[in-house]
DNA sequence: GACCTTGAAATTGTATACAAGAAACTTGAC
DNA sequence: GTCAAGTTTCTTGTATACAATTTCAAGGTC
């Protein structure tokens, strides 16, 4: 492989800076409404305005900030009703791709699914959050694939990557893995039984946040703020 | 209103330039794999390689172009399979919108959809194709909103915009603008009856592209390749 | 004291200059 | 004529310089 050929190796530096600036915004080490100022970031990072520039642009395409003409970039946190919201749709994306999914998904993919669950158990057992995370994103990830839609496999990817630091929240709710793995197990018994309306419910009651999620997520936003 | 408080007019050139980039792509003006020049562009607009590059960003990050690092960004025109795929995501999301707006829809907003497909009945009477495809936008637009999450109503708003040049060549079909109008008095009507899952199939089965449809974009696509 | 005007400082937006890598062309060997 | 190495040209990525606006504060007016 000739040295111009390596693709995702982050080559140009205002790409890095977005990624990191992303993770600081996703980590909530901004606040909401606060101005990303061009000349202070490019001290920090050590390189001049421009990469700077080009990185908020990528950040207020991904709507983590918003931008006022000749005013600057501010970050832009989503509240508690944005929240709820983004979950919603979340819960509806992946019912989408659940019911897709049931009348197209290949039985090697269900066998992944069976295998990906073994592994959550596994974590369930030794109370291994990071790695039931992991696996739990195989999960999903193969389920959108398997929706036989690339287009919307994609969507839902990028909504997940979005809600990323929420949803490791709620896993730390009491009891959350041991539930979570039980839901799993009746999302592939609906998939294997073809059951495409089956299975949209099951993922949409899976991944909606409501009753002790709800109050969870509530709590800990409440601690950020 | 004092002159720095204006909102939407673009006074970034930079904003400018990707709003017309955009439309050149959306009309087809250039072809898949096409590469963006800066230093041409530059040209043709008169303005420095600065905010053109910029505008070239935000085509990447609606994905109506892709990056190669230290190559250039080159349009990406869906090809056929990629175009379904968007319209089959379009008629999921859109069903979603409706099964939720059933439940959350107010009477007022009931009132305006009626409005509104009067408005499309006349259009459909004088063959005002333009006049009929403003009123069908506002029409789902309504219904976005309706579904009371302002998150997903973005982004299905955010869909739309992406499927407009492929969404205007279906109302070209025949006895299409009849048919359309009477599947949106279907719609309301399943809204008016709080009927979920019935709004939700009348409006994934508007949406969808099958049959004739299917036909009909296709021919479309091979005219302009 | 509240409010408007005015001007300095700071910040964004754009142009230009420079650096680094990729594409194209030339030259030479076989 | 084909291919390969080396050189030139061109393009992207980054830095810097300049222009245009906004912000903030000081000073004046009522």
């Amino acid at each position: 492989m000739q040295p111009g050929l390596r693709f995702g190796m982050d080559t140009r530096r205002a790409d890095q800076i977005a990624t990191a600036l992303e993770e600081l915004i996703f980590t909530g080490r901004f606040d909401d409404g606060d101005r990303l100022d061009e000349i202070r970031l490019a001290r920090e990072f050590d390189v001049s305005r421009t990469p700077i520039r080009e990185a908020l642009q990528r950040l207020v395409a991904s709507e983590l900030a918003v931008q006022i003409p000749r005013r600057g970039v501010f970050v832009r946190q989503p509240g508690p009703v944005e929240l709820i919201e983004m979950f919603e749709t979340m819960a509806e994306i992946e019912a989408v791709c659940g019911r897709l999914a049931a009348l197209r998904i290949s039985e090697t993919a269900l066998d992944d699914l069976d295998a990906i669950n073994r592994h959550c158990q596994d974590c369930v057992a030794k109370d291994d959050r990071d790695g039931y995370y992991r696996e739990n994103e195989k999960f999903h990830r193969t389920i959108y694939q398997q929706s036989g839609n690339g287009f919307l496999a994609r969507e839902a990817q990028r909504l997940q990557h979005r809600l990323k630091p929420y949803r490791r929240i709620q896993l730390r709710l009491r009891g959350r893995m041991a539930q979570s793995m039980a839901e799993h197990e009746s999302v592939v018994a609906a998939l294997r039984a073809a059951d495409a309306e089956g299975t949209a419910n099951a993922l949409r009651e899976h991944v909606a946040v409501q009753g002790e999620k709800f109050r969870h997520l509530m709590a800990h936003l409440k601690t950020l703020a």
